[in-house]
Formats: structure tokens, C-alpha cells, sequence
RNA sequence: GGAGAGAUGGCCGAGUGGUCGAAGGCACUCCCCUGCUAAGGGAGCAUAGGGCCAAAAUCUCUAUCGAGGGUUCGACUCCCUCUCUCUCCGCCA
């Protein structure tokens, strides 16, 4: 949520650096709306302020016995003036807060313009994508004629958009999770968290899902309506959420492994062949809470981190910078990693890093005290570090031979009795 | 699933219809005192929003004692619903 002062006092501002989105903001009604809501507070104040004086006045007159009678005339149709007023002014305010929760973050002066993921910016490139004698197979014809990946059990099971992983594959899906885990727990300084798979609304609305992505989750028809999480950043950011955090504690740094949850609404006849785009897929997440001076050199960290991932398992990768149609509801920037996939002759995302600036902190009202000081908003980011189907994906892939066995990248190795090919 | 207890400020904990944003304690901040190291004295110390202002502070108003409704001139206090926590029984990985 962007700070309700910044709405009322420079809307066009606000306006204007929204359209870099392409998001129109009704700038008309919302100060139309503001200006009622100014009014309508004020006389309900009034009217409130009123209701105490005068029952204070009855009560002190009780006290020393005198007849309240006149009194309680004097306050006669006082309070259903108040609970019209009080009413009106709920409805304004729901009104008015129902557009802010529906209004993205204010992109960053470094994000680059542009409508769409072709105006993305590369930033850099690390390792070489491989020469192949052979023309290279993707992940698919690679892993479902053996048994590896089994698409029928998935959709027989299920439907389609899911999988199920035998033997070798299963393990190395598994591999990947602790080594990620391992890595970011034990070289990058994060703390492991295990968290819920199902969230409440609150949740949601707090990290930016909700209310206006509702369709991409699959929310489940219990009596309270909870929702599998379609990433871990959720349940973890939200673990800031109504705190008030010592400055001393700051910067947290969270990394979890969850299955993740998505719809798939409207990417219909996209990726539909393999492991890409699945309803479930496995990510280990990397959270940081952090004081807001602190938010920028944290997203270049945080990136170096996923990057560090990438690089020991010796995948190709470029880092593009999102442009500013392509960026996130609540993201003031993003940076995207994409793994080179030779099946596919390009590079795919397998992470990606934003920093929120205070913009999920005040949907949750995540804060931190500094010494002796007022509360203020932190700054939280996510990052994929990483997206666990898609990094499986990349390896089988890219260490595929001629005779279609498949090594197993060094640093995996140990997490599978030290063997050197799949098998 | 059944029975019961509870939910108050950073923490503990009073408060059962009126002047309570809330006693007291702890923690914390500042000052004083003290040569002695979990000693004493004093002051301060919730959050959010509105108004005022160029802006901030001050000032002022409002809201908040788990959440939402209700009763009342007035609710932390009474009534209803819900959520969560704890205890016991049952069931269960």
C-alpha cells in the first residue's frame, strides 16, 4: 500500500509515476472521495466529542445527586445523528481503502521503461551456454522415456499441470532443496523457517495477493477460507506482520523451502509441455526485513545469493532488470535470473528478487523501533533462491550427454551417495 | 468431537456501568544522589487517524482494553456471535 499522506497531498505526482506501469489512477475520484471523507470525519468527531462531554456531564451529576432529567433531553436524537455520521464515514473509508489495496507499488527511478518482458534489461551474464556435438534433448525427452518424470500418473492423479517424480529424479529434486537450503543457511547467513501451506486472507492481503489476484490462488471451501500459498514469501513476510521489531534484531533474513500453489488462470496453451508451469512446484524463498537505508544494498545481496546458487551448480544465467510494465503489484524493482536452457535455445526464469520497499510493511503494519525512538515501517524483499522444478529442469538439460545419461552437477553430488550420473 | 478457564499497554497484572488510555510492578529513557556493582529519589515512557501548519514540533479532537454486533446518555465493565490460547476427556500422524 502506498502512504495514504502521499495519496491526499500529491495524487497527480503519484498518478503520474503510476502510468510507468500503465496503471491509471482515478485521480478525480479519489480526491473527490477525499474530500468527503475529510468533511464526514470532522463532524463525526464533533459529534463524538459531543456524546462524551455530555455523558461525562450526566455522570458527574449523578454523582452529586442532582436530577439528569434535563440533561438527557439535552442529548435526545444527539446519538442517532452520530451513528448515521459513524456509518457514513465506515463506508467512505471502506470505499477509499478498498482502492488503495488495488493500487501497485511506485516503481524505483532505476527501473527501466517499457510495456512488456521485450523491454526487460539484461544486467549481466555469467558462464558460457555449452557447445553441443549432439543436438540436445529438453528436460521431457530426457526424463519421461525412463520413468524419471511421469506426466500420465500426474494428470491421472490429478490433472493436468502436474507431475510425479520416480527414483533418481525424485532424489535429486530432493538434493536440490537441502543443498539450496544448506548454501543460504550456512554460507549466506540466513535463519531456516518451516511455515504454514495454508494462509488466511490476511496473510495474502499483506504481502499483496490479495484483493487483487485472487484468481491465480486455489482457495480452499473450508469454513474459514484459507488459501495454499503461492510462494513461501507469504506465510515468512508475513511473520513481521503487527510487530514492532528492535532495531537490534534488524535485518532479518529468512530462508524456506514450500510447495507452491498457483492457478495458472489465463496461461492457458503456455508452457504446456513439462515441468515450467505446474499448479505445484517446489521454491526455496529467501525474506529479508530490514531497516528502509538499508533496502537497496539488501536486493543486490539478496540477488547475489540466488546467483550464487546458480553459479555453483554451473548453470548459464543472465540478470535482467525489469522493466516497468513488467514489474510486480508490489514491487518497487525486481531483478529476474534467467537459467539457459538448451532444449529450448533460451533462457527461462528460475528467480526472482524484489524489493517492496515499505510497500507490503504498511499493508501488515511490520515495523521496527530504533532506541528510544518512534515505530516506523520496515522494508521487506523476496527472492527465489530457487524456483527447485525449474533448477531441475536446467541441470538435466544442461548435463545431458550424447547417450542420454545425465551427470550429476559436483556440488550435488554428495547429496546423492557421491554418484556421478543419474541413473 | 465433548467439558471447563482465559484473552487488558514491551512484559506481568489491577480494574464488574461514569471523570479510565487505563492503578501497581518490571523493563526502558533522562536527571539527581551514592564509591560500589540485580541500592535510593524524581520525571518520562502505547499505537493509529483527523484538524491546525509551508512543514515539523506543540496544541487539539477521535479511535483502540482479542474481533464483530447489541443494550445504554455513557461499556474494559452487561448481553450475543466469532477467533485464538490453556487444561481435562476422546480420537489421531
Amino acid at each position: 500500500m502506498l502512504d495514504p499522506k502521499r495519496l491526499r497531498n500529491d495524487v497527480e505526482e503519484v498518478a503520474q509515476q503510476l502510468a510507468r506501469r500503465g496503471f491509471k489512477l482515478d485521480v478525480a475520484r479519489i480526491q473527490s472521495l477525499e474530500s468527503q471523507r475529510r468533511e464526514l470525519q470532522s463532524t463525526t468527531q464533533e459529534l463524538q466529542n459531543q456524546r462524551t462531554l455530555r455523558s461525562k456531564a450526566i455522570g458527574q451529576a449523578k454523582a452529586r445527586g442532582e436530577d439528569i432529567q434535563p440533561l438527557l433531553a439535552e442529548v435526545d436524537g444527539l446519538g442517532e445523528r452520530l451513528v448515521q455520521s459513524e456509518q457514513a464515514l465506515n463506508a467512505l473509508q471502506d470505499q477509499i481503502q478498498a482502492i488503495a489495496l488495488m493500487i501497485p507499488n511506485i516503481l524505483d527511478s532505476t527501473v527501466p521503461d517499457g510495456k512488456d518482458e521485450n523491454d526487460n534489461v539484461e544486467v549481466r551474464r555469467w558462464g558460457v551456454p555449452r557447445q553441443f556435438e549432439f543436438t540436445p534433448k529438453d528436460h521431457v525427452d530426457l526424463g519421461a522415456p525412463n520413468g524419471w518424470m511421469d506426466f500420465e500418473a500426474g494428470s491421472k492423479l490429478t490433472g493436468s499441470r502436474f507431475v510425479v517424480l520416480r527414483t533418481a529424479m525424485a532424489k535429486l529434486h530432493r538434493a536440490l532443496i537441502q543443498f539450496m537450503l544448506n548454501t543460504h543457511t550456512e554460507q549466506h547467513g540466513y535463519n531456516e523457517v518451516y511455515v504454514p501451506y495454508m494462509v488466511n486472507a490476511d496473510s495474502l492481503r499483506g504481502t499483496g495477493q490479495l484483493p487483487k489476484f485472487e484468481e491465480d490462488l486455489f482457495k480452499l471451501n473450508n469454513e474459514q477460507g484459507y488459501y495454499l500459498i503461492p510462494t513461501s514469501e507469504v506465510p515468512v513476510t508475513n511473520l513481521v506482520r503487527d510487530e514492532i521489531i528492535p532495531e537490534k534484531d534488524l535485518p532479518l533474513r529468512f530462508t524456506c523451502h514450500t510447495p507452491c500453489f498457483r492457478s495458472e488462470a489465463g496461461s492457458y496453451g503456455k508452457d504446456t509441455r513439462g515441468l515450467v508451469r505446474q499448479h505445484q512446484f517446489e521454491k526455496v524463498e529467501m525474506i529479508w526485513v530490514v531497516k528502509p537505508e538499508e533496502s537497496w544494498q539488501a536486493l543486490e545481496t539478496m540477488t547475489s545469493h540466488a546467483e550464487a546458487i546458480l553459479q555453483a551448480l554451473e548453470l548459464p544465467y543472465r540478470v535482467l532488470a525489469l522493466c516497468a510494465g513488467d514489474t510486480g503489484f508490489s514491487a518497487a524493482k525486481t531483478y529476474d535470473l534467467e537459467v539457459w536452457l538448451p532444449g529450448q535455445q533460451k533462457y527461462r526464469e528460475i528467480s526472482s528478487c524484489s524489493n517492496t520497499l515499505d510497500f507490503q510493511a504498511r499493508r501488515m503494519m511490520a515495523r521496527y523501533r530504533s532506541e528510544g525512538g518512534k515505530p516506523e515501517l520496515v522494508h521487506t524483499l523476496n527472492g527465489s533462491g530457487l524456483a527447485v522444478g525449474r533448477t531441475l529442469v536446467a541441470i538435466l538439460e544442461n548435463y545431458q550427454e550424447s547417450d542420454g545419461r545425465v551427470q550429476i552437477p559436483k556440488v550435488l553430488q554428495p547429496y546423492m551417495n557421491g554418484a556421478e550420473y543419474l541413473a
